[in-house]
DNA sequence: GTACCTTGTCACGACGCGTTACAAACTCCC
DNA sequence: GGGAGTTTGTAACGCGTCGTGACAAGGTAC
């Protein structure tokens, strides 16, 4: 068995394979080559290839992979089948954006719980959720087990509430606020910065 | 002049940097040593070094890089100095956060436009940009040489404006929705997936 | 003035990735 | 049934990038 790490590369190409391959599953395909995996993700064919036959062999020669099965083998090879519990924390504009899509959803993340301190907020429901206190947080972290957590919070109260994410047992941050986070190496930050990658594509246009 | 295109790898990285400096500016500091950024960013402080010195000495040794000028540096070798108009298209909750957020202001990108189809959206203002209707684009869009567009519409009509937006001339599109996107070659799709990069982080907590 | 920090820079080595090439399996159409 | 066209699986080669270790030079702080 290769229990081993994944490369960071081969990490990072597979999860950008599952984007395409949820996007390609809602639009109805049920098939889909490495040369089209190719086209939407500016990876070489080949490359696609080996990293998916170094698992395995997923797909049908003169075919193409079938997007349900490879959906469910990527996320075999990363370890991350079945679902995990996500809180959100902050119910404004993007907190509501977040909540009321499908996009963790189709990735086997569940929002189990949504965080706010604004009075007309808390109580009020985001489809079937309720919008709880923030204060409640902290006696329910434990019980829950919540692994990961989202920031939709004004910068300026975001390091706070990493803390006591941190507190709560979270180890990984999803963060939406403008703010650089200070945790303890144990716990991952992962920043959320549409304007930069903006920049990098504009790069290679002008180019 | 070193007028050749920047790698891969270096660009991705110096948008990183960028980044990190543009948060640790909001924060008030104004000086960063390579070690600090490197734990941001998970780089090499070597390679965060040997990045810049390729492009001129911006640091003072036993001091660090001062945070203003080493961003202003940054954006003129990635050639994205300057103020770049974008178009926002769809004035939801999701579209309502991205306008009145700073995420990319912050970086030299300004909303110019906003646009909906729904009647009790259009003609209401998010900050001072009104909110105008979706048909008006193919008019203004020559005009204004719109090259950047931000798509935060549903999935289920995003090609459809996708096709008007190239039609329109924009060259870079920012995709907020679940939709695979078709465009012509000359046009750069980028889409975020914040669950994708979820799993990815997942992934190597887990190992 | 001395101890300490940080940049700038070089050399070496590992390895990841693009490229090319080709056999094998599968589909489609005649 | 057979042949043309597709697509996967896989090997070999070579370039390029990045991590590592090392160290001098410039700057700060006490």
């Amino acid at each position: 068995m290769a229990s081993d790490r994944l490369t960071l590369g081969v990490a990072a190409r597979l999860s950008r394979y599952l984007q395409v391959l949820t996007q390609a599953r809602k639009m109805g395909k049920s098939s889909i080559s490495s040369q089209a995996i190719s086209e939407y993700t500016g990876v070489n064919p080949t490359q696609i290839r080996r990293d998916l036959s170094g698992f395995g062999k997923f797909g049908k020669r003169g075919v193409g992979y079938d997007i349900d099965s490879l959906i469910e083998q990527i996320r075999k090879i990363l370890r991350t089948s079945g679902t995990h519990n996500i809180a959100l924390f902050g119910a404004g504009n993007l907190g509501q954006a977040i909540a009321s899509s499908s996009v963790f959803g189709d990735h086997g993340f569940q929002i189990s719980a949504i965080f706010d301190v604004a009075p007309d907020r808390v109580g009020q429901r985001i489809g079937e959720l309720p919008i709880r206190h923030y204060d409640e947080f902290a006696g329910i972290a434990a019980d829950e087990g919540i692994m990961v957590g989202v920031l939709a919070v004004p910068g300026d109260v975001a390091q706070r509430v990493a803390d006591d994410l941190v507190a709560g047992g979270v180890k990984i941050i999803f963060n939406y606020s403008d703010a650089l986070l200070s945790v303890p190496s144990d716990v991952t930050v992962h920043t959320s910065s549409p304007a930069v990658e903006l920049l990098y594509a504009l790069y290679f246009y002008l180019s």
